[in-house]
DNA sequence: TATACTAACTAACATTCGTTAGGCAAAATT
DNA sequence: AATTTTGCCTAACGAATGTTAGTTAGTATA
């Protein structure tokens, strides 16, 4: 394991404080303070502060755009939606700071890269709008405006860097499949609904043969009760 | 209609600002020529520029803290929740700058606000937690963390800020409700597989019978098909 | 061994920052 | 009418900011 290069703690070190205190809260001597040299020192590191802030945002934000690029195309809109889903979470609790500073801080990036960053980031929002198109028009996903969908989605998924933490011994694909699960099949207890309506369904249809056996329906009841 | 305050407009535009530029970055300078004044004149308004960012954050948390009080205790979990997203949303929609601005300036405060703050969202959160955990032990919700469950919830329903605009036309209860049928009950057509089920099952029913119409078989699948 | 490079330092720069103090004219109050 | 308050101005303060320039000592290279 080769050791990390000074350029790369630095980034790392900048990387923990833009999150703590944001980009422009957090001057030069603070993070050369933190990273143990003179302020001036930086300066043979890197050509100035926005390049710290470029590093963090722009390889996650490829990363991300790389992670939707290889969706095999045969699968159903649902498994490709929770796909790019576990995508995303993966990659945005494999660094959480990182993360959370791409999320909240690229508006600091001056033009031209601020623009680019932007664009990258509707680009990769078109494609999950694309799936839930697409899920839409196959009938596994409800009629509901694909822009607030996408936005919701990928928001409620952006939680993850704030309270993951590799330590805590959770999986990022578990959580990844956990909301992903969420997202898809809501919180509410369908499993159990849809019991209960077959349970429904199979009554009547004894009734309907009027085998007039109430003790057998009785019994069928509670058994789909203890599952 | 009284003229706004001098005080008001002057909060008004600090959010505005704060929320392009984000606290730090918006100088009193900058704050000062969109008001139309010199800097130091924005003394005789407040005392010192977090008192602008304390003005934007705490009256917003007060309100969404409110907006929990009052949840009818008659209501099953599944109603609670959605009343309270509704409120959660009808509040963060009303002025979205403010919204923006409470989500991610807030950690410029100076304590003891900072943790003030901290300590009612921290709150907030746990109303919704209860929420959901009484929402478990009644059967109405799947069993899952209740603490992710509730920040993906509130992080999905945070975005709105970010897109609502009230001269869209749209009613920020409709986004409420519709965010939160979401969130509720998935994004997946459960209503069709809810009717193929019983589509199948209506079809055993049929070749039990040994009615043997096969034709009329065919007829009952094209018919569930068309829905 | 001589030279070049690296990564640190100190000193300094020009600019910007949040804020205070004093002054003034208009509006409000006594 | 006299006084007070309000809301603006200019000038200035001390501190902070991102960065440059020159220097130095250690390391790497020719």
């Amino acid at each position: 394991m080769a050791p990390k290069s000074r350029k790369a703690a630095l980034e790392q070190q900048a990387t923990s404080l833009f999150r703590d205190k944001g980009y422009a809260a957090t001057s030069m001597r603070d993070l050369a303070t933190h990273f143990g040299v003179e302020a001036a020192s930086l300066y043979s590191h890197i050509r100035n502060k926005e390049e710290l802030l470029y590093n963090i945002c722009f390889p996650l934000a490829q990363d991300l755009f790389s992670g939707l690029e290889n969706l095999p195309k045969d699968l159903s809109a649902t498994e490709r939606l929770l796909q790019a889903l576990i995508s995303h979470v993966t990659l945005i609790t494999r660094s959480p700071d990182q993360s959370i500073v791409f999320l909240q801080e690229y508006r600091h990036l001056s033009e031209p890269a601020r623009t680019e960053f932007l664009n990258m980031r509707k680009a990769y929002e078109q494609k999950f709008k694309l799936i839930i198109r697409q899920g839409i028009r196959s009938g596994e996903f409800r009629k509901i405006d694909e822009k607030i969908t996408t936005l919701a989605l990928l928001s409620a998924v952006n939680s993850t860097p704030y309270w993951f933490r590799k330590e805590s011994g959770l999986e990022a694909s578990w959580v990844a499949t956990l909301l992903s699960d969420i997202l898809i099949h809501g919180l509410s207890n369908k499993t159990k609904s849809l019991q209960e309506s077959e349970g429904q369904v199979r009554r009547k249809v004894a009734l309907r043969k009027g085998v007039g056996k109430v003790e057998k329906i009785t019994k069928t009841k509670t058994s789909t009760k203890t599952k």
